[in-house]
DNA sequence: GTAATAGTGTCTATGAGACAATATCCG
DNA sequence: CGGATATTGTCTCATAGACACTATTAC
């Protein structure tokens, strides 16, 4: 691939973790304060370089995972979501990024981690509106791992990675919701859902309310790829190539 | 995103390239046989590594494309497959690719390029099948396009780039059969891509053919993402997350 | 009982898929 | 005309979406 004596540019090799979740029926997305230049004090994914030469990609965002954001690294199912490598996208030098999409049930708030100063859940909604100014190229980061959040709820089970390890159908319709941004019907949200094969199967009976029917509650199915695939409505799927 | 003396490693960055196409009705991978170690003589992607350190990612496969492969950097569109860089994928060191997609319509044997010995199309199922061996990971690289396109089909209008300018829809037809490798039924497969809003386009009247009616011709019509999609029929869609 | 949420039944419009029938070229 | 491919028509079945209705809890 190579002349005899030009020798390749070496890169800095980093990860970036888009973990998103569902709080108060928002989706949010972690983020933490840098502690460190540059971008030192501006909010930022969680992430960091290859610790060694023989790290594994992956197995460097579940170490960030585990520093930075103190998340359980058994429950969390990292998905490549893309390479950000625009020379000048870091201050320090040619910077590769590899991202990664996780999504996350509801969970404590994260302890703030080694160098960072602060962490925590913000609304996804103020990062793509631009309300929030994050480091680098991180807001593109996030528009692109929630594009990939809305269209994986279509065809796959993603969405029961947003809940508990048992949950109503109302808390399942809640995900799609949020993460889509429209509302749907219940009733026909409750037969699809139940007739989509392998996507949730019972779990117990009843369960607690403070008011109304108590829900039946479900657990995750054992099918990934959904068939038929949940459908979003023409005009919430309105975005280019 | 550091300690004080700590450094983190280098890595070399390379892109590869899956370019498919169709070439009788079967689909075609690109594929040149390495004129240097290692791997020297195997069959491989086109790529290479970063020339510079200014580099953009997207233009080092843009150049590859053009130096290894001898194609019209402006028709083919890239698309990002994803980033392959398991430590010891290379014998030469930490080697991180990131890989393109791309999809050519009927095209010139390509020619040999500078330190490619050879340069050809391969049917895509001789590499699935593992009746090719290939250099690196690369055969799994292939798979994962592959996939892609398959899946790219449904929703988007890619199926337009593996033909000319113009087509007639039994093209389009061959296009969707050769991929998913399933027959559709031209009477069903002529109406739902009419139906498909902003997906082809009429372009001229009829056209010249050996035998039978002619067909009308089409251009790709102004939507890039189809709705509603392609559906694949169940049997064919059978993977795993 | 009322309020509130969970779950069921039913109707209608649309689309997928099977497949008969017709159209338009070549010779 | 016959052979071949393109295009249209029609029928049937499944499903999405709208929405009335019933069920089960707390108070």
């Amino acid at each position: 691939m190579t002349e005899d004596q030009w020798v390749p540019p070496v890169v800095l090799l980093a990860v970036d973790l888009v973990i998103l979740t569902l709080r108060r029926s928002r989706l949010h997305v972690l983020l933490v304060e840098r502690g460190v230049e540059p971008y030192k004090g501006a909010l930022a994914l969680p992430g960091g370089f290859l610790q060694h030469a023989e790290e594994e990609i992956i197995a460097a965002a579940h170490r960030e995972l585990a520093e930075e954001a103190d998340l359980d690294v058994e429950t969390l199912r990292l998905e490549q979501l893309g390479v950000y490598g625009d020379p000048g996208r870091d201050p320090r030098g040619r910077v590769v990024s590899v991202a990664y999409l996780a999504i996350a049930p509801r969970l404590p708030e994260p302890t703030a981690g080694t160098d960072a100063a602060d962490a925590g859940w913000q609304p996804v909604e103020r990062v793509l509106t631009g309300d929030l100014t994050l480091a680098f190229d991180h807001r593109r980061i996030i528009t692109d791992g929630v594009e990939r959040a809305r269209t994986k709820l279509e065809y796959s089970s993603l969405a029961t990675a947003f809940c508990g390890p048992t949950f109503t159908i109302t808390d399942l319709q809640n995900v799609y919701e949020a993460v889509w941004g429209i509302p749907l019907d219940p009733r026909n949200f409750y037969r699809k859902v139940q007739k989509t094969e392998g996507f949730i199967v019972p779990a117990g009976t009843a369960r607690r309310s403070a008011t109304g029917r108590p829900a039946r509650l479900f657990r995750a199915g054992p099918h990934t790829a959904l068939y038929p695939p949940m459908v979003r409505p023409a005009e919430s799927a309105a975005e280019k190539e």
